[in-house]
DNA sequence: TGCCAGGAAGCCG
DNA sequence: CGGCTTCATGGC
C-alpha cells in the first residue's frame, strides 16, 4: 500500500551544495521552464500520467524535499519512481564526483575552482526533446534570443497550469511539433532552417526511432555522438552539448573550456 | 551601423 | 577531410 504522504525526500550524495545549484539555475531570468524563489526550485513537471508544479527545497542537507504545489502527487508507483529519478537526473545525483574531486585537488589548476564550486553539479535537461529543442534554439544566436524563442514556442506549443494566478508552462510534447509545418514554426521568429530541423527531429522521436533510452543503451558516449550527428540539425557542438547536459556525461565535460 | 552570437548543412576540391 | 558559403534574427 502506497502511503499518502505531502512531500517525498530524497537523499544527496556527500558531494552536493543545494544552493550552488540554485544559482546556476536561476542564472537566467529569461528562463521559462522553472524559478527559483526563497531556496527552492518551482518547477513544472511532467512524468507518466503526473503533470504537477513542484517544488523542490532542501530544508535540511542530507536530502531534497519534494512538494507538489498544483496538482496531485503521483498516483502510482510508476510515477512516483518516474518523478524521483527525474529530480535525480535533474540535479545529477547518480554520479559519484569522488574521483574527480580527488584527482582535482591534486590539480593546481583544478584545485581553487573545485572548491569555488565544491557540490556544483552538472545540473541536466532530463528531458530529451526539450535537451534536443535547446540545443537548437541556441545554435547561432545570442543567449538571450534563445531564451525568447525558447519562450516563445513554450506558449505557443505547450500546455499550462495556474497557481496563485501565475501560469507554468509545460515543455510542448513532440508529436505535436511533428505534426506541425515549416511556415508554421518559423511564426516564432526561428529560421526555416531551426524549423525544419525541430519539426525532424521531433518525427523521429514520434516515430520511436530516437530516444533518450535508445541513446543510452548505446553506452558509449563517442558511439552516441556519432549517432547524434547523423540527425539532421544535430552537430558536434549539440551531440556534445547533449552528451554533457541530458545523458549524463559529466565526466567527458571539456576541461579545456572550464574558464 | 555593423559585427556577431552556446552552429550546422551544403557544396566544392 | 578541410575550407568556404549560406542561413537569418536580435543584441549590443
Amino acid at each position: 500500500m502506497v502511503a499518502m504522504t505531502d512531500s517525498i525526500d530524497i537523499p544527496v550524495p556527500d558531494i552536493f551544495d543545494f544552493d550552488r545549484n540554485l544559482v546556476f539555475l536561476n542564472r537566467n531570468e529569461d528562463e521559462c521552464m522553472h524559478e527559483v524563489i526563497e531556496r527552492s526550485l518551482i518547477k513544472p513537471i511532467e512524468v507518466g500520467s503526473m503533470r504537477s508544479l513542484v517544488k523542490i527545497s532542501a530544508p535540511h542537507d542530507t536530502a531534497l524535499r519534494l512538494t507538489i504545489l498544483a496538482g496531485s502527487m503521483p498516483e502510482s508507483k510508476d510515477d512516483q519512481e518516474l518523478l524521483i529519478t527525474y529530480i535525480k537526473n535533474l540535479f545529477d545525483l547518480n554520479t559519484d564526483l569522488q574521483p574527480f574531486y580527488k584527482m582535482a585537488k591534486q590539480d593546481p589548476l583544478l584545485k581553487d575552482l573545485v572548491e569555488e564550486y565544491d557540490g556544483l553539479r552538472i545540473v541536466q535537461i532530463p528531458d530529451l526533446f526539450e535537451a534536443l529543442c535547446w540545443g537548437v534554439f541556441g545554435q547561432q544566436i545570442n543567449l538571450r534570443f534563445a531564451y525568447q524563442l525558447k519562450r516563445q514556442f513554450v506558449e505557443k506549443y505547450g500546455e499550462s497550469l495556474v497557481y496563485q494566478g501565475k501560469t507554468y508552462w509545460f515543455f510542448p510534447h513532440y508529436e505535436k511539433i511533428a505534426s506541425l509545418s515549416v511556415e508554421e514554426l518559423s511564426e516564432i521568429k526561428m529560421t526555416r532552417r531551426k524549423s525544419e530541423y525541430m519539426i525532424g527531429i521531433a518525427q523521429l522521436m514520434t516515430s520511436g526511432e530516437l530516444s533518450k533510452d535508445k541513446l543510452l543503451q548505446l553506452g558509449d558516449p563517442a558511439i552516441i555522438e556519432k549517432d547524434l550527428v547523423t540527425i539532421r540539425g544535430i552537430g558536434p557542438w549539440t551531440a556534445n552539448y547533449l552528451l554533457m547536459r541530458c545523458l549524463g556525461f559529466t565526466s567527458a565535460f571539456p576541461i579545456d573550456d572550464v574558464g
